[in-house]
DNA sequence: GTTGAGCGTT
C-alpha cells in the first residue's frame, strides 16, 4: 500500500485531486500519505517525477475521497511545514478530474462559515509575501532547464514547463535585461549610430576593423604567448602604449577622431 | 549532493 500511482490513477470516479506544492525534492508519497490520510480517505497519491533523472519535482498529487475532506486537508495541510519544508495544498484545476470541481464547484459547495471561522488571513499572506519577493525571478533549477532545452534541441515536448518561462519572461525585460541596454543604448545616444549596433545588442561581433584589434587589451598573455611575440611584423601590438605622452591608455582611447567609429 | 515555479501517471 505504499506505492502509489505505480500502477495507473486507480479510480477516479469520485475522488478528489489536491495538488501539493513546495514539498521537497525528497519527499515521497509515503511521507505525505500519512498526513493527508489523517484528515480524510486518502485514495491515491501520486508524485510526477522526471523521466530521466527520476526525481521528485517538486509537487504532489493527493486523491481524497469526499471533497469535504479533501477541503479540510487544504486548510489544515496548507503551510505546513513538510520535511523542513512548508508545503502549498490546493485543489488541482489542470487535472482529469477537474471538470467535477467546475461541474459540483466542491470549492463553493461548502457553507462560508468555515471559512469565517478560520482565520487563515496571516499565513497565506505571509506565504504569498514570501513568494511575490524575488522567488520566480530565478526560479528552476541552475542549469536544468537549459540542459533540458539543449537536449531536446529546443524542442518544448511538454509545454507546461515553458509556459512558466513565458512568465518570467517579461520580468526579465523589464528589470534586468532591458533596463541594463537601456543605460548603454543612452550612454551612447550622444553618439549618431548608436541606434544601429544598439539593435543588435546581443551581437558582439562587429564589422572587423584591421585599423583597430577587436581586443588590444585583452589579447597579451592570452596562451600565455608573450607581447612581443604577438607583434610579429616587428611593431608594437599597441601604438598608443608606446604613447610618450605617458598614458597606460586606460580602458578607451577618448579621442576625438574616434568619435565617429563605433564604441 | 545542490535547486524552488507550478498542475499528474498506467
Amino acid at each position: 500500500m505504499s506505492h502509489f500511482g505505480r500502477s495507473g490513477p486507480p479510480d477516479i470516479t469520485d475522488t478528489y485531486s489536491l495538488l501539493v506544492l513546495n514539498i521537497t525534492f525528497r519527499t515521497t508519497a509515503d511521507d505525505l500519505f500519512p498526513l493527508f490520510d489523517k484528515y480524510g480517505k486518502v485514495v491515491d497519491i501520486f508524485i510526477p517525477r522526471d523521466r530521466r533523472s527520476g526525481d521528485s519535482r517538486g509537487f504532489a498529487f493527493v486523491r481524497y475521497k469526499y471533497a469535504e475532506e479533501a477541503q479540510k486537508a487544504v486548510e489544515r495541510l496548507d503551510g505546513r511545514a513538510v520535511d523542513g519544508r512548508e508545503i502549498t495544498v490546493q485543489f488541482a484545476k489542470y487535472g482529469p478530474n477537474a471538470e467535477k470541481i467546475r461541474k459540483g464547484r466542491i470549492v463553493e459547495s461548502f457553507p462560508k462559515s468555515k471559512y469565517s471561522s478560520r482565520s487563515r488571513s496571516p499565513r497565506k499572506r505571509e506565504r504569498d509575501d514570501h513568494r511575490d519577493r524575488d522567488y520566480r525571478r530565478r526560479s528552476r533549477s541552475r542549469s536544468y532547464d537549459r540542459h533540458d532545452r539543449d537536449r531536446h534541441h529546443g524542442r518544448d515536448k511538454d509545454g507546461r514547463r515553458r509556459s512558466r518561462s513565458r512568465s518570467a519572461s517579461p520580468d526579465y525585460s523589464r528589470g534586468r535585461g532591458r533596463g541594463r541596454y537601456d543605460e548603454e543604448r543612452r550612454s551612447a545616444s550622444q553618439s549618431r549610430d548608436s541606434a544601429s549596433p544598439a539593435r543588435h545588442g546581443r551581437s558582439r561581433r562587429r564589422s572587423p576593423s584591421p585599423r583597430r584589434s577587436p581586443s588590444p587589451r585583452r589579447t597579451p598573455l592570452s596562451r600565455g604567448e608573450s607581447p612581443e611575440k604577438h607583434g610579429l611584423n616587428g611593431h608594437s601590438p599597441n601604438p598608443r602604449s608606446s604613447s610618450p605622452r605617458g598614458q597606460p591608455a586606460a580602458s578607451r582611447s577618448p579621442s576625438p577622431r574616434n568619435s565617429d567609429v563605433d564604441e
